[in-house]
DNA sequence: TGGGATAACATGGGATCGGATGGGAAACAA
DNA sequence: TTGTTTCCCATCCGATCCCATGTTATCCCA
């Protein structure tokens, strides 16, 4: 496979959470994790929002590869540490390629029988359908509000 | 060694403290060490604060190299030889994957029924669930206000 | 180009396995 | 002995595995 093309999370998928904390990963999505030494997902909640964050091995490592170059008794280090690889969890998929999501996760995002998985490239994010539009929308405005400095071209469609 | 191979200690875990001072390890940390020449994990009391401070054979081993470059008559080496090497132990586990900790710990982290264990890459720290809670808020709080610092690519190197 | 066949994906529920925990017996130290 | 630690077994509960089903996208051929 050339490098690069489904090598990076990519689009929205909304999958259903059902009773057991289980959701469908989209299947583009596992194609990106598909030969890491982990066949797994890591996830974590973010620390802005109430939405989830993750990524594969790959994102795991520049992690941690980020921590490593800190200075080891650095506050800020201890921090990140603590709050990103303190809460992140390393999720395999069954059979059929779900995970399942643990209660402290689901309820970080506020998950109701919904998932939206939004790929980022190197990473992605899971949000509730609801709490995502939100987002899109204010996201939307901020843009139209500030679009001089976004220098967009004019007449785009545009994401 | 790559990286994170699988090799990380991640996520929080709570589990009892027994009578007998006997506590589950989590079982995706005993993973980390499973193949470690000694199959256990080396536990020293933090010199940061109340809880404990902990890893495998591969963290012990490089504290030691660590102590090694330094000058042997440095001073701060000696008080990182006596701190850290001084108080560790190394805890093998029983047939159900618990290691009982040894009362001066304990009482160090200022366990009550209850232990944390909390994944930090390399390494791992045990806290009262209770103290946890508080430095876990703080360290948010200090993460959100910087998280500019933490540079993070939002991007793969190839694409 | 329409339509049926086929494969891939998503989902639901029951069965099974492994991890966490508690208690007691045996080995050990003082 | 007496108190302490280590080992072993029994149980509980949640996570994972497996099989069955529905649904959507894709392919192939008339």
């Amino acid at each position: 496979m050339a490098p690069g093309v489904s090598s990076v999370f990519l689009s929205t998928t909304i999958n259903g959470v059902d009773a057991k904390g289980r959701v469908s990963v989209p299947a583009g999505f596992r194609a990106v994790v598909r030969n890491d030494p982990e066949e797994k997902i890591f996830v974590w909640p973010s620390f802005e929002g109430g939405y989830l964050e993750g990524g594969g091995q790959a994102l795991l490592d520049r992690y941690l590869a980020l921590m490593e170059e800190m200075d080891p008794y650095d506050d800020a280090r201890a921090a990140f540490e603590q709050t990103i690889f303190g809460d992140t969890r390393g999720l395999a998929f069954d059979g059929t390629g779900r995970v399942s999501l643990p209660r402290d996760l689901i309820d970080h995002a506020g998950l109701g029988g919904k998932a939206a998985f939004v790929g980022l490239g190197a990473r992605f994010e899971i949000w509730d359908p609801d709490r995502l539009a939100e987002r899109k929308a204010s996201a939307r405005n901020f843009a139209r509000d500030n679009k001089k400095s976004l220098r967009l071209p004019p007449r785009t469609g545009g994401v």
